[in-house]
DNA sequence: TGTACATCAGTGAACGCGCGTTCACTGATGTAC
DNA sequence: TGTACATCAGTGAACGCGCGTTCACTGATGTAC
């Protein structure tokens, strides 16, 4: 039953890509390796030969998930208007983000707002992968997010409080009214905010962290 | 062994006091009805008794989370200088929101915080009581909260999504300095923001929804 | 007020089930000659 | 290039454990007379 080391390469892949996409709609709590496995038409014993235990495979979907959901926005970003990263731009980053489609699909959500209750709970390698992520998602909200939140890093952080914060509570909640109203007062808000007095924000790159 | 109908009533009392405080620290799958009996020094068997189901007392630990912390929150508003709603009272009660003694002590700490992650996977019940929960929170926003979240509905609504989600965040990430710009930022961002042009705000009662 | 009996709060063991992890086994893959 | 053998990806059953829930049982409480 042997595999090659390329056949065995793609397993590994294949589990880490399940794994993001199962804990980002369920939790991480209420997904068993043997729901992840078994999803792959595998069974549960061969999952130790690729990963030590299941935090490490909760390690490795974190990071996975929010590599995804930055390349998928830079992509969208660069592929319709590559000049300048424009206020119009910035309002699809924040209506994509901000949608009732984001709420109703975990999975292939942001990884801060998919996870970050259950992270809380967890041990201290998954809040660890989960700080990589929020750092490279607040980079993301520098560079793409709302004006507003280019000034400052107060700012960038603000903004991303509030997104996160709507989506998690938009998911819990049963009223879809409630949830929308959340989405839309978010996104206006965000919108509307502008920083202190003027001090014009450089549009340019932004230093990394 | 049966006990006296005032027992009874106190033991239950005891059981969703004890769930609210466990489910708010560790999360609605990760505390057991066995947990929450232990606490007491009771049985599981007994449990059953006082309810239908583990999701039943999910809804009533909700209930009184949010109850205990609304309360707590109008005591120290009235406690400490009647008069009127000022906006010190307002940056205390922000002041406390936002601080770390509310990250390390979710349990008795906000609901919403506490518990948006996990309700977001538990069923239409749960949902429902977290539902009410929010309203109940967003009422306190509304009255107590920051000037700014009590312009309108959508004020309200992006204060408490941003607050829910800086300290959400805090509590998920392992970088002590990272949980604590949240905060801040967050407060700052808050106490900063005007709405719009003018149109003062009615300091008075607020209509119930 | 006193007695007989029904009620039922809490016990402790058991139910079936799923969890994360381990392990002997399989047979195709990879390697050494 | 061909053969012998070691490796190891994946199987399937088992490990001990904890889960939510059920149930026969207990004895003090509550009630009917």
């Amino acid at each position: 039953m042997r595999r090659s080391r390329e056949e065995a390469a793609e397993t590994r892949r294949h589990i880490v890509e399940t794994a993001s996409r199962l804990f980002r709609q369920r939790g991480l709590t209420s997904v068993s390796v043997a729901d992840i496995m078994g999803e792959l038409g595998l069974t549960v014993g061969g999952f130790y030969r690729h990963f030590e235990s299941k935090e490490a495979l909760v390690v490795e979907a974190i990071e996975a998930a929010t590599e995804e959901v930055v390349n998928y926005v830079q992509v969208q970003a660069k592929g319709d208007g590559a000049a300048q990263p424009s206020t119009l731009l910035d309002n699809d980053y924040l209506d994509n983000y901000l949608s009732s489609f984001h709420v109703d699909h975990p999975e292939i959500g942001c990884p801060a707002a998919g996870l970050c209750g259950d992270v809380g709970h967890e041990g201290l390698a998954t809040k660890e992968a989960f700080t990589k992520s929020m750092q490279r998602l607040l980079e993301l909200v520098a560079r793409l997010g709302p004006d507003v939140a280019r000034e400052s890093r107060d700012q960038q952080l603000y903004a991303f409080a509030s997104m996160v914060g709507a989506v998690v509570l938009a998911r819990a909640t049963s009223d879809k009214t409630l949830a929308n109203d959340l989405l839309r007062a978010v996104r206006s808000g965000l919108l509307r905010d502008t920083p202190r007095p003027a001090k014009k924000a450089p549009r340019g790159a932004r230093a990394r962290r």
